[in-house]
RNA sequence: GGUUCCGUAGCUCAGUUGGAUAGAGCAACAGCCUUCUAAGCUGUGGGUCACAGGUUCGAAUCCUGUCGGAAUCACCA
């Protein structure tokens, strides 16, 4: 099924050639004809007059007219300034949209057989995800299914940051003066627990600085010297040397964070397909930096650390190795990518991560081409702005951070409230009302956050809350379970509207929302290309916004003529079910009613 | 200071890669439910697209500069 866009393009581009001898594409700029115009599709003439050789009026006058004759599908055009409207037939568009409900996976692409990886997520486990966390996984998420939808095979990866000195503040804190609670004991969710002993730690270490340099130390030296980072310092030795007290106490508060972190994924609907471990990753990439020596890439450092000069490329000179041999981020990054290009013969890398890191990848990338691996273009950084409250960046020294879990909980008791003061579930079993809650309290959260463009950063106000009106989730979920309970009541009085679609059923007002509908595939690629899914959010409050205009002007089962209740019918099915393919790239359900 | 990104209505955001009179939602105001779900629909008001140049038939969009904001430039990850 060819986009109408390119099928006028092609008709336009015959004429063109056939009048003023013009064979390039370039030249015929088709677009939609904006809403105050009358026509389906404009072609601008502009580019056209050096051929033509004359004014813009008479050109598009010359070229609608020969259009119009030569193309059955333009049953009309009309000229304004430098634009031909050309208006394509009610058949026409009949015919599309019959094609579109035959096709059983309509908007998606056939298999590319190319592969994907998308890196989202990878958390520190020594406190529970945030709302930047949120941002994070729902964006890796949908992007991961944007792609699927392009035909791509995807793998959804989490590469976990579960060592170091971090780990090790919360360790620390919870042996000395946790009294031995664990989950089971204190009812906290496990990674809340860590968090909760990573925060006691900060607050200890804080006083013992205050209370060196009051003494008189400089404060550099008392960060160093505060006895709770000492300590926490031994504890990583102690950790790397595999002391196996650290080690067991290591494995018994990531599990538990794991407990949590599996209970938050579950609830924001996001899954992986191989998860990694750094503790099990961060020694790669040492021989990779050895073999970069070898060849004159990187260069050492009298003092044994090992170094790349990017300043011709306008960064600075980077560290891949420490001076004791010990790896750095870059260094475990470098064998993390060679390994999965490797691994999964990989077409793509993307890796969703916060703009703060923007530098790094810079650098990833350009350190993997002067290595010679030619796939190094192959890496995309996804990178993401921060969402900030009104007071500004959140803060977890502060207390400012907007926690996941408590969030996910409010708008899922929004959800229920707000249910149950329209009386929308009244009289639906406890079980399925409760689903349904969660699936818009949930659609709030996703598409409040999705419909953003993703470098963008972002303001959340959690005194406003997130809305369930106008542009939102929630208000396209509607729009599906008002269309479901259509089809229900037809279903229910035996009315049937399957087969072939009846042209003199088509009007205007259908062929509105079977323009958009047409439209659909095209989004989706263009989600892919630009990896934005706030192209598809977009695209589906558009597609419902329509549909409400449209169901507010046309009656539907009550429609007497039966071609026309026929397509409308059809047309209530095909959008309910792109609303819920375009909301299903974005990770968002949509119920039956609601 | 270098690099990257951002600046559109009071607020939150779109703007299909250069096209026509820049669009939604929220907030405000005025209407529409004995009729298929009013979490909806319709209308009113609200703009020097940060600013100044340039490129051209045409610029919110591309280029240059200025101003403002964010991130980063760690032997942290």
């Amino acid at each position: 099924m060819m986009n109408i866009e390119n099928l006028v393009r092609e008709q336009a581009l015959r004429t063109v050639e056939a009048l003023y001898g013009i064979n390039d594409i370039e030249l015929v700029q088709v677009s939609k004809t904006r809403r105050e115009f009358e026509g389906d599709y404009t072609l601008v003439v502009f580019p056209l007059l050096k051929a033509s050789r004359k004014g813009p009026e008479q050109t598009a006058q010359e070229i609608g007219e020969n259009m119009a004759a030569r193309e059955r599908e333009i049953l009309s055009f009309n000229v304004i300034k430098g634009f031909l409207n050309l208006t394509l037939s009610e058949e026409f568009w009949a015919q599309r949209f019959g094609e579109i409900a035959g096709e059983a996976t309509y908007g998606f692409a056939q298999d590319s057989g190319r592969t994907i990886m998308v890196e989202y997520s990878s958390p520190n486990t020594n406190k529970p995800l945030h709302l930047g966390h949120i941002r994070n996984n729902l964006l890796g998420y949908s992007v991961a299914t944007v792609m699927q939808a392009n035909g791509h095979r995807v793998v959804k990866a989490n590469l976990v940051n579960d060592r170091g000195i971090h780990i090790c503040k919360s360790m620390l804190a919870w042996q000395k003066f946790g009294g031995g609670e664990t989950p089971e004991t204190s009812g906290l969710k496990g990674d809340h627990l860590a968090g909760k002993y990573y925060v006691e730690f900060d607050r200890r270490y804080k006083a013992e600085i205050a209370e060196l340099t009051a003494a008189g130390m400089d404060e550099e030296q008392a960060r160093q010297k505060a006895p709770s980072m000492v300590e926490a310092q031994e504890m990583l030795r102690r950790w790397e040397a595999g002391d196996v007290a650290v080690r067991e106490l290591w494995e018994r508060m990531n599990g538990w964070v794991y407990d949590g972190f599996d209970k938050t994924y579950a609830a924001l609907g996001v899954d992986f397909d191989k998860i990694d471990y750094e503790s099990q990753t961060y020694l790669l990439g040492k021989e990779i930096v050895e073999d970069g020596l070898r060849r004159g890439v990187f260069y050492r450092k009298d003092d044994g650390s090992v170094w790349i000069d990017l300043t011709d490329d306008g960064l600075d000179n980077k560290l891949l190795l420490r001076a004791d041999g010990t790896s750095v981020y870059m260094t475990q990054d470098l064998g993390t990518a060679v390994q999965r290009f490797t691994e999964y013969r990989l077409d793509k890398l993307i890796y969703v991560v916060g703009n703060e890191q923007n530098y790094h990848f810079q650098a990833l990338k350009l350190i993997l081409g002067k290595l010679g691996y030619e796939w190094a273009e192959n890496i995309y950084h996804l990178s993401y702005g921060m969402v900030e409250l009104p007071e500004g960046k959140m803060k977890s020294r502060e207390g400012t951070v907007v926690d996941a879990d408590d969030l996910i909980a409010d708008m899922i008791g929004t959800a229920r409230e707000m249910s149950a003061e329209l009386g929308k579930l009244d009289g639906i079993p406890t079980a399925e009302a409760e689903n349904i809650s969660r699936m818009v309290g949930m659609g709030a959260l996703k598409y409040f956050i999705l419909k953003v463009d993703p470098k963008k950063t972002m303001l959340f106000d959690p005194r406003e809350s997130i809305d369930f009106n106008g542009n939102t989730g929630p208000f396209i979920q509607y729009t599906h379970a008002r269309i479901r309970s259509i089809l229900r009541k037809a279903a229910e009085a035996e009315i049937a509207f399957d087969g072939e679609v009846t042209p003199s059923g088509v009007s205007q007002a259908e062929i509105e929302l079977i323009k958009l509908l047409a439209d659909f595939p095209q989004v989706v690629s263009a989600a892919g290309e630009n990896f934005s899914p706030a192209l598809v959010a977009q695209y589906a409050y558009d597609l419902a916004k329509s549909f409400n205009g449209y169901y507010h002007d046309n009656q539907i089962l009550r429609e007497e003529r039966a071609d026309v209740r026929h397509v409308r019918l059809q047309l209530c099915e095909q959008v309910a079910r792109v609303i819920s393919r375009a909301m299903s790239l974005l990770g968002i359900e949509v119920p039956e009613r609601m």
